[in-house]
DNA sequence: CAGTTCCGATACGCATCCGTTGCGTATATC
DNA sequence: GATATACGCAACGGATGCGTATCGGAACTG
């Protein structure tokens, strides 16, 4: 589509060339206003307001709003943060508090909330953001536990999806979905409750003796 | 406001009263629509539609559309689901379960999402909403745990809210956030290893001698 | 300088939706 | 029957927003 995209080496195309810093500052406006209004409350005359910019420029480089949104998307991806070393317990609270400290920071909750109640109207987008954003990350979890399994610390038949999501569940709760404070200390917390429960060889008989007394306590 | 609240014993108020068939419809169509559509996405048009009515007998009734809406979450509240006796545990089984079914349901899972996405918007709507349906189970599932402290099966200091987080936060990923199966089988495994969890001392003693065999493999 | 493309500003056509109004009809009380 | 209200239907004014069109000027190439 671009006639950049052809001219590897020789002359570049006729004309007065593209702003790269307007090509910025759109996605940057618009990355803004999808925290703020949402898919549908995102204008693209609001766009070019922001980014200081007429709508004819917008236009230019993106022929329809939803072709906008998904390339402000996609620019969030950033890269993944890299695994520390250390104690598995250790390294899991260092990693989820830096997901908490994501979530929290700016306009990230409200962005997250947008997209998710968007989801059904654009499930492209939706299913974007997940691949490239989250699963990348749970994947990583993953991986963190299954060395604890190597380290003893975890069962070797535990169900890893349901452990990442219990990890990580209270989390989003506490920050995107119902904004509260949460501690470092909560945060890990839910570590130890977690791997306490996943050092467990099979439930019952832990729980047995105290549903025991408990029913000794009731009758 | 309405005529129909004063007249209490003696004659009605003159006049060809006003259909309460219509009304159930209206707000029936109304609930629909919103979990289809959204808020934003709603239309007075479209509820009058499917309500098989004219708009300005919606109008006669609510004044603006968001009123409307409040009135339509207002009637979801319903009855609070009596608590079981039995041992805590499969009480607590019982009653996640309940909410995991109910979050399943219809459209009841785009219904919160599209909620979560407008709360931004309207937060006198979500706050209604978490006031009137979220708290009250909340609060039982608490009440739930502090039995489980008499009967010594959770440690008497433990963070209450923390723990119904962590049972209702992964539900919560799994049905409403990202629908995904999910079996009787592991909501007893949440329900257990947050048990596990809550019962552990003080974690530190439990969790010192998995690291340090940990860090004795990795050095 | 000639040719080409980008840029900003403005205006437009088209569609959607909110909330209102007018009118003829239906249903109630006195 | 007189009166008062609700109802369905249709149309309207006002606002908003998408995507397009036009125009003068700016930037870049040969």
């Amino acid at each position: 589509m671009t006639p950049r995209a052809a001219g590897g080496l020789s002359s570049r195309a006729p004309g007065r060339p593209r702003s790269e810093q307007a090509e910025r500052a759109i996605l940057a406006a618009a990355l803004e206003l999808l925290g703020e209004l949402g898919i549908a409350g995102l204008t693209m005359e609001a766009v070019a307001a922001r980014a200081g910019v007429a709508k004819t420029t917008v236009y230019r480089r993106w022929s329809a709003k939803e072709e906008l949104v998904l390339d402000t998307l996609v620019q969030l991806k950033g890269p993944l943060p890299p695994v520390p070393d250390g104690p598995v317990r250790d390294v899991l609270c260092q990693l989820l508090n830096q997901m908490r400290a994501g979530w929290q920071r700016d306009g990230t909750a409200g962005l997250i909330r947008r997209l998710l109640g968007a989801a059904d109207d654009h499930p492209g987008l939706a299913d974007e953001y997940w691949r490239r954003i989250v699963s990348p990350r749970r994947q990583l979890l993953q991986e963190l536990l299954v060395r604890g399994i190597a380290a003893g610390l975890i069962r070797p038949d535990a169900d890893l999806d349901l452990m990442v999501e219990m990890l990580v569940a209270p989390i989003l709760l506490r920050t995107v979905i119902r904004p509260a404070p949460m501690t470092d200390e909560q945060v890990a917390e839910i570590v130890d409750t977690v791997l306490a429960g996943a050092a467990r060889p099979l439930a019952l008989g832990v729980v047995g003796p105290a549903t025991a007394a408990e029913a000794a306590l009731a009758g």
